[in-house]
RNA sequence: GGUUCGGUAGUUCAGUUGGUUAGAAUAUCGCCCUGUCACGGCGAGGGUCGCGGGUUCGAGUCCCGUCCGGACCGCCA
């Protein structure tokens, strides 16, 4: 045994023990006569000293240990005459009979501290010594427990979990698939799975009824902060079940975790929002709804006053930011700037202030009456002191700006804080969305989402209105899960796939495994699948996942640790039988 | 594919209209220091200013190109 306890485990009550740590020198701090040295291991950070009592070689091996060095040290638990309240072990110290350097280390290229000094690129090609520092350590920790938790709930409700393969099917619909080549079937590759999405399905035809994996999913497609092309999904699937029963189990999940992970308990059920209400009040399919200020449409009291831009415009509408009627110029010019950005392509912004003396003032004033204005603020709710910013243009891109408008409000105004969590359910999902480009309908969700059946008749008039039984998942913004009740009738999933612009053969060729199974009795069934990485970045109250990942990767899809992706040698590719075009 | 911000000491950054020997903090090393825990004091070493080209008497600074990194748009059923 190479050590009696942990570097977080010493407390008063060891006072007097003989003990062995093991762990990294943090930091030794010299005072002439005396050394203190801290040492860290996974738990927590115990601090050694030598003194004069000491042997003259304790004090000087002490000397030589630098930052990061693997030591052992034996000693005696004391109480220490000046106690550290910050951390739990700050009551004792272990007084020095003999210290062994296990392993040196060379200077590391940033500090191993809450606060470190290196960027975020240098942490990742050290990532071992990442991990090392509390923020990073704490995030897997919190992941594990995260993991834990789901297995034990959904173990409690019958799910069993089985594996599905890594090397697959790639499939023309969704996102683009990573391509693994055969050397066995030259000329052939495997995809990597997106999702389990047709296995689960397959384990529902099988029989098995309640199904779940935490498993690891690929997409090449660019990433964001809170994506990475390899991630990991709770993906789930049950049979003989409607909607109500999957949110309602689900629901339960995250209750669960919220209780175990976060201690916060949810007395009621979680909010549901239609998409088109999503729509129309936030402007996102992902509302954050922490915060009001929700959108209003104000076309009726908008038109017909001359103001060219509002008359043309298919949509008007706005939000109402509570007490900022004070704005001045330049915060009002940053918000319009805010507008144009072109990620958000808006031409303007109209503002109107309730000032506190009763009067309003607004951009439009050359247009429109104080009364005008005042019909619009009693419109939105709005009262003396507050502050109404109208966009105007088509609608959809008008109510997504205003929707990032008002996040970017909630941001300033400080109303999205991290430790409020507001869950909320998105349902009756569009089924299919237009593509301009291609000029023809994709899977909203995936082509084996059904229909709300007393929808699925717009099939042959109008496809783009069908809704789905399909849900989300959303907590404070962020999309945290999403699933469908299936259709497993093949007389509708001919109908879907149709409506896709598949021809029978088409289907049979991409879908004819799942297909054919559908023929041996499907049972009913339905899924989700939560994204576990934002699920873990959610609790830890942080935008992005990178740190809630053991090893991820960068902005563009490299590991800058292990140098990837890397060249093949010559040797393999041939043993694949692929050759490689000229770089130009 | 696009927009935008950045790249200067091991690290995080500053560096004025283009002008002497490129600075600070921190880390590192040395000396001093008996209760530190962001220890303190004194001192030292440490630079391909991402790379290539251009403008100029003179470029870290201006221009062009390129590489790398961050955020975002497109994309992500």
């Amino acid at each position: 045994m190479y050590r009696t306890h942990t570097c977080g485990e010493l407390r008063a009550a060891n006072i007097g023990q003989s003990v062995v740590l093991c762990g990294w020198a943090q930091k030794v701090r010299k005072l002439g006569g005396m050394t203190f040295l801290d040492i860290r291991d996974r738990w927590g950070i115990t601090q050694l000293v030598a003194d004069e009592k000491s042997e003259q070689k304790v004090q000087s091996d002490v000397e030589k240990i630098g930052r990061e060095f693997v030591i052992q040290c034996e000693g005696r638990v004391v109480e220490r005459s000046n106690k550290n309240s910050k951390i739990p072990t700050g009551e004792v110290e272990v007084a020095i009979d003999r210290v062994v350097v296990l392993n040196s280390s060379e200077i590391p290229p940033f500090t191993i501290e809450d606060d470190t000094d290196g960027g975020d690129e240098l942490r990742m090609k050290y990532r071992y010594l990442d991990i090392r520092r509390n923020p990073v350590k704490n995030a897997l920790l919190l992941r594990h427990r995260v993991a834990q938790e789901v297995r034990k709930y959904l173990d409690k409700k019958s799910f069993i979990e089985v594996e599905t393969p890594f090397l697959i099917k790639s499939t023309p619909e969704g996102a683009r698939d990573f391509v693994v080549p055969s050397r066995m079937n030259q000329g052939e590759f495997y995809a990597l799975p997106q999702s389990p999405q047709t296995f689960k399905q397959l384990l529902m035809v099988a029989g098995m009824d309640r199904y779940f994996q935490i498993v690891k999913c690929f997409r090449d497609e660019d990433l964001r902060a809170d994506r990475q092309p390899e991630f990991t999904q709770i993906d789930c699937e049950m049979s003989f079940v409607e909607r109500d029963d999957i949110l309602l189990t689900f629901e339960g999940l995250m209750m669960h975790l919220f209780k175990e992970v976060k201690g916060i308990e949810f007395t009621k059920p979680f909010q549901r929002m239609s998409y088109s209400d999503a729509m129309t009040l936030y402007g996102s399919d992902k509302p954050d709804i922490r915060f009001g200020m929700e959108i209003r449409q104000i076309d009726s009291l908008a038109k017909g006053k001359g103001f060219p831009v509002f008359d043309s415009a298919e949509y008007v509408g706005g939000i109402c930011v509570p007490g900022c009627a004070s704005y001045s110029r330049k915060q009002i010019d940053e918000l319009t700037l805010f507008v144009q950005k072109p990620q958000i392509g808006a031409k303007g912004l109209v503002y109107v202030k309730l000032e506190q003396d009763g009067t309003i003032k607004s951009s439009v004033d050359k247009f429109y009456s104080p009364e005008d204005l005042k019909a619009w603020a009693s419109h939105m709710g709005a009262s003396t002191g507050d502050l109404l910013l109208i966009m105007a243009g088509p609608q959809k891109r008008t109510l997504e700006g205003l929707g990032q408008l008002r996040l970017e409000m909630g941001n300033r105004l400080n109303l999205r804080e991290a430790n409020t969590y507001a869950p909320l359910w998105v349902v009756d999902f569009p089924l299919l969305e237009w593509d301009e480009e291609s000029k023809r309908f994709f899977a909203m969700h995936h082509p084996f989402t059904s229909p709300i059946l007393s929808d699925a008749h717009l099939f042959d008039s109008d496809a783009g209105a069908i809704r789905a039984n399909a849900y989300d998942l959303v907590i404070n913004g962020v999309e945290i899960g999403g699933g469908s009740i299936r259709i497993f009738d093949r007389t509708l999933q001919q109908k879907m796939f149709a409506a896709l612009g598949f021809t029978q053969e088409e289907a049979e060729h991409q879908f004819g495994f799942l297909l054919n199974a559908f023929r041996y009795g499907a049972p009913p069934h339905g899924g989700i699948a939560f994204g576990f990485d934002r699920l873990c970045a959610v609790f830890g109250g942080s935008d992005s996942i990178r740190d809630y990942i053991a090893f991820p990767k960068n902005n563009s899809g490299r590991d800058v640790m292990i140098n990837s992706p890397s060249d093949i040698s010559q040797v393999q590719l041939n043993e694949l039988g692929i050759s490689l075009k000229d770089k130009k």
